[in-house]
This record gives structure tokens, sequence and C-alpha cells, in this order.
DNA sequence: GCAAAAGTGTTTCAATTACACCCATGT
DNA sequence: ACATGGGTGTAATTGAAACACTTTTGC
């Protein structure tokens, strides 16, 4: 107990569920990039594991376990996805406390986090029996409240790629302005002009010197996105950093 | 435990706090808005309440209290408001979950909420002897991470005022232009021009009719927030409805 | 040469900013 | 009358959007 300044009487002892503690559990959205079963144009997954026991046996879920109370917020939702694909988070930060009384038989508050990683080819070997990617809007019904919870975080994805650059978490070290723009167009739902998205881009990017050959066009520069120079310029969204 | 699927034996049984369970808060940091001390101006105040028990006894620190299992978070959040000062808040929001592992002696996570509420002068008469009101930017050393929490909350209002209609929150239900342009000045920190303000302001208002005589000057015009027509519009940050 | 995408230039439009100016009221 | 803020008008600036056009590669 924290933070108890004033504890009326009536407050002290409640109904029934007394000595009933809340548990605590940390969950992770996992976004990664990767193109689409049929359209083959880039889209967004995130990986799922299948419960093993009650509640909801069977059905899918959102990677995650109960707070350990020797580990950080962050550090399980690191572990989280470690186990799940194997890799740390390019980006990782916290979406939200989710408590309502009857989203689990039991009394569970999930603190959720989302992440972005690169969709490497490695990543499918991590996947074992009990885990599994969808694409994010064809994911079938969940437990608990899981699939708002997704629904929520692809709406933060949405908004935070818009004023922030993220975007280039799903994608190897240096980059073409085409993939940056396709991850963009993947996140947003809609094209976007190249001409502008280029002059745009370029004003937060540094080239690399080398470009892309090989395919029947010319050849595009690569870019990286540059390492901020104070250790985080503006806090704005307490990612957790590595 | 909600969602969790895979469980190696190596992270089953941790180090040695075993059997200790992470127990869960939720605190509130509550905003108004009151003439400062010694300018006069529209400031951002803060009620704090005085801790009563180890640890940190006697230091001021942000009302809250333990999660009870048969309670929501923003219930809870409701409730140390309603103790605080009074009043149902005006805008309710969860701010994050803090929960490092030295943050208090035991191990707590907290997951605060921020709310504006009126600074009606009832208000006043709520403050007992464990609470009292403090400028948000000079509040002394607080118990556990609380003036972390604070500066991020602060943050937090700042940030959202700029894209979010949130200031009425702090005024009456009916309020003149000036009124209004004083909560942003009081948050952001900075002048604005009073006829840019206006247009863009009358974008998001609806006029009374009335206006607000008695000063020795041309009587203001009297607006309102108009309800939203829709539940919530854009239901963009999962902001607490009443 | 042709297709396809990279990359450049230009025009239009909307929103913000700065600031000059008039209006209505109490003293 | 005049001080004080309420309220209106307007020009300058900025950035986003739309789109025509040139460049460089593989075939």
């Amino acid at each position: 107990m924290t933070i108890h300044a004033e504890a009326p009487a009536d407050r002290v002892t409640p109904t029934a569920v007394e000595d009933e503690r809340v548990s605590l559990a940390v969950s992770t959205v996992i976004f990664a990039l990767r193109p689409h079963p049929v359209t083959g144009e880039p889209t967004i997954w995130l990986p799922l594991v299948r419960r093993i026991r009650e509640p909801h046996l069977g059905r899918w879920a959102l990677p995650g376990g109960p707070l350990r109370p020797d580990e950080d917020l962050a550090a399980s939702a690191r572990h989280t996805l470690e186990r799940t694909t194997g890799f740390a988070p390019r980006y990782l930060e916290q979406l939200y406390a989710f408590g309502r009384i009857d989203r689990s038989p039991d009394r569970v508050v999930s603190i959720v986090y989302w992440a972005l990683v690169r969709a490497e080819e490695d990543a499918h070997g991590v996947v074992g029996d009990n885990v599994e990617w969808f694409v994010a809007d064809e994911v079938p019904a969940l437990a608990f409240d899981h699939n708002e919870i997704i629904e929520y975080a692809l709406t933060r994805l949405r908004a935070k790629i818009t004023y922030s650059p993220i975007a280039y978490r799903f994608l190897p070290e240096e980059f073409t302005l085409a993939q940056l723009r396709e991850v963009y167009e993947a996140v947003l739902g809609r094209r976007l002009d190249p001409a502008n998205f280029r002059r745009q881009a370029l004003r937060h990017l540094e080239p690399t010197g080398r470009c892309l050959s090989g395919r029947n066009h010319r050849p595009p520069a690569l870019y990286r996105f540059p390492a901020p120079a104070s250790p985080s310029p503006l806090t704005f969204a307490k990612e957790e950093s590595r």
C-alpha cells in the first residue's frame, strides 16, 4: 500500500471478496510487418499464444504472464517478447492498464505494452506449437478483452506514426525511401505521394552513401535513421529504451 | 494469472521473494486552476495528502490507495478524487502505470490517473488537516517517485491541451474567451494573441447569448462547450466518461 | 526504346502568425 | 474623455497537397 492517507471505515471492509487480492499481469502487443498472404502487400502482423489452461483454455491470447516481484514492468514485457519472437524489441512503450472487474473470472489487472520488431526470417523459427502469427485485423475471437486491447494498440500505432519517427523500427538498419513509405502506407492504410513523402522524410534521415541496385529501374539511395545525440531529446511518451 | 501460455521452469521459481506478491495502488494527480499566491495570475494547483504511516511517514504524497478487488481502476480514482476535493472529476484519464522495483520498500505498482476539476470555492471546505493544495511547480520533495509522476502529468496536460479541447473543464459552465485563454496561458506558460485565439476557439464553442457585464470595459460574450452528439466522436485516448 | 520507379520543380491551398484598427463599457 | 479589454480585418509566412516532369536503371 503506497499512498493511502485516509481510510474511512466504510471503505476498508468491502462486501465479500475481502482476502482476495488483485493480481497483476503484463502482456505485450507485438507488431511486425510482413507481406499479406493474398495481396502480398506489407501488412501488420502480430504473434498470439494459445492458452494452455483455464479460463479460455485453447483460445488465442496476447503473450504475457504474471508480474514477478523482482522484475520491472518493461523488463517483463521484454521477456515475453524474447520468448515469443526471439528478438529484443526495436521499440517498446507502455500502452495502457486494463482493469475492468469483469475482464476475467478472477480479478486481474493487465499492464499492456506494445512493441515493434523487425520481420526478419529468423522470427519464424521461434514459432512453436503454441505461438502463431496473425494479420492484425484478421485475428479470431481471443481470450479475455484481448481483441479490444489489440484495437487500441493499433489506434495508438496509427496515431503515433504520424507525429513520431518510429516507422524505421520495422526496417533493417539501412532502407530505401520506398520501403519507409510502404511502412507508413501499411500502418495508415492509404497511399502516400512519393514526392511529398520524400521531402518530409529526408528531414529526419541521413544518407548512407550506398544504394540498392538489381531491380529494373533507377537504383534508390539507402538511408538510416540517425541515433539521437542526447539520451532522449524529448521524452514525450515514456518510451522504454534498451 | 491471465495470459500465461508458456512458463519455462527457470521463470516459475524466481530468486528469493517467491511468496511475496506485487500489490497494486491507484493514485490520482488532480489539477485545478487558482490565482497564484503572489502574482495573482491563474496557476495550476494540486492537492496532496500527508502520509500517516511508514514508509515516508509525514511526507506529502499523491492521494490514492490500494485497489479494492471489487472496484474498477477509474472508480478507484474517482473515489480518491471525491475524498480529496469533494467533487466529481470534470475530466479523468489514465496517466501511466509506475512499477519500478525500487520505487518503494515493498513492491507496489501504482496506476496513476490525472483529473481536472473546477476551482470552486467549496473545494477549500474539504481540505482537512492531512490535505493541502500546492502550486504545481512548487511542490516540496514528496514520498516515493511522486515528484516524477507529477512532472509527467504536467507534461501530458500541456501536450494534450494543444490538440484536445479539455481546457474548458477547468471552467464553469459558461465562460468568456478571456477566461478560456487564461487557462491556456496558465497551462502553456506563455501569452497568446487574443485575436488569433478567439478565431481558433470559436470553431469549437457555441454562444450562450448572454454576456458578462460589470467590468469597466466592453462586456464579453459568454460561451459554452457543446456536448458531443455521439457518445465519443473520437475515443482517442480512452478518456473515462462519467 | 520502353517500363518502372527514383528524384526534382512548381503551383495551389489552407492554416498560423503578427499586428493595425474599431467597438463598447465604467469611471 | 479616456482607459481597458472585446472584437474585426488583413497582409505575410509557412507547410501540406497535387501533379507535371526529368533521370536512371533492367529488359
